[in-house]
DNA sequence: CGAAACAGTACCAGCATGGTCCTATATCTA
DNA sequence: TAGATATAGGACCATGCTGGTACTGTTTCG
């Protein structure tokens, strides 16, 4: 369920790259897409499709031009996953029911109760705004997760595909 | 973003309303998918393909036969969104890059960091854990939302047809 | 034995997502 | 100034998933 976009997973990737990136430089590095696309294996078009969107968010500082490109305007641990979904896949909203839905709530006996959504909402949103880009920058491969299935409630990192 | 599946959401509505009917009844009462398409103006296939879901996670008992139909396991407070929504749409995972993902993870280049998606989907369980079926239930209208279309991030209890 | 009601599966339509392409615009360099 | 570079913005199409339906089987009551 809740499968968030690919696009948000790229960005997320990304943000976490440039991040790292400039790091190391210890400056405001200027990426194009063609390199992002080089340094993730995603499809220009497509890289810049994120890009776009993350700078439309502000996350990003575009410029145009040649020897223009895209530069991080926050550090990682400013940027929380919250914000770059959001600026992808447009608000958190769980339910299908949000504003836009003219006849989908027509079925009033069902309605009355969805106003609480919003609360669910609102703790997914607080649980991802806790998490930053930083965090997702920790040590790839030294999490305490050995290579025994622990599958607390599912999924482990990259193996499993046996099932 | 995040849409979850108009399913789940029919699962809460049906959840919660077959619980206040119960709380009423002060019995266990047994619901046939034609009576909880009356109830809620889903179409009964759509209710038998959700309560199948949902009974087959352990959240109902499902009586076959002439008389039968499915009778509530738990109290409202005893359930939350988390368990209806992993009955219905699978387990918790944000990014596309579960198990499942054979192909998805070649771009070896980006991943490396999807390990700490994990976090993420803790995190967001762990708010879908903490909302109960009962929290659901919660005066329906009593809002401190008027009837002035607010809309913070979007919808309003009922009205909202409005726009 | 027949009716009622769930179980399981297969099937189809609609729609959002993901990805591509094209054109316009801004900036740098020669 | 002219050309090259690179983003901005939007349109466009294909794929896959979701939502919904139907059909058949199985269980239980009367």
């Amino acid at each position: 369920m809740m499968r968030l976009s690919k696009l948000t997973d790229y960005a997320v990737v990304m943000m976490v790259h440039m991040g790292q990136v400039n790091d190391l430089s210890s400056g405001d590095v200027t990426f194009t897409t063609a390199r992002l696309s080089e340094d993730t294996g995603v499809p220009q078009p497509t890289v810049a499709k994120v890009l776009k969107g993350l700078s439309r968010a502000g996350l990003l500082r575009s410029v145009r031009g040649a020897q223009g490109g895209y530069v991080v305007e926050r550090t990682a641990d400013e940027v929380s996953i919250a914000e770059i979904i959001q600026a992808l896949d447009g608000p958190i909203a769980l339910t299908a029911c949000v504003d836009g839905a003219d006849d989908s709530c027509n079925v009033e006996n069902l309605c009355g109760m969805r106003g609480n959504w919003n609360r669910v909402n609102d703790a997914i949103q607080s649980a991802l705004g806790q998490v930053t880009l930083a965090d997702m920058a920790l040590t790839p491969m030294e999490f305490p997760v050995p290579d025994v299935p622990a599958r607390a409630h599912g999924q482990s990192p990259s193996t499993s595909r046996g099932a």
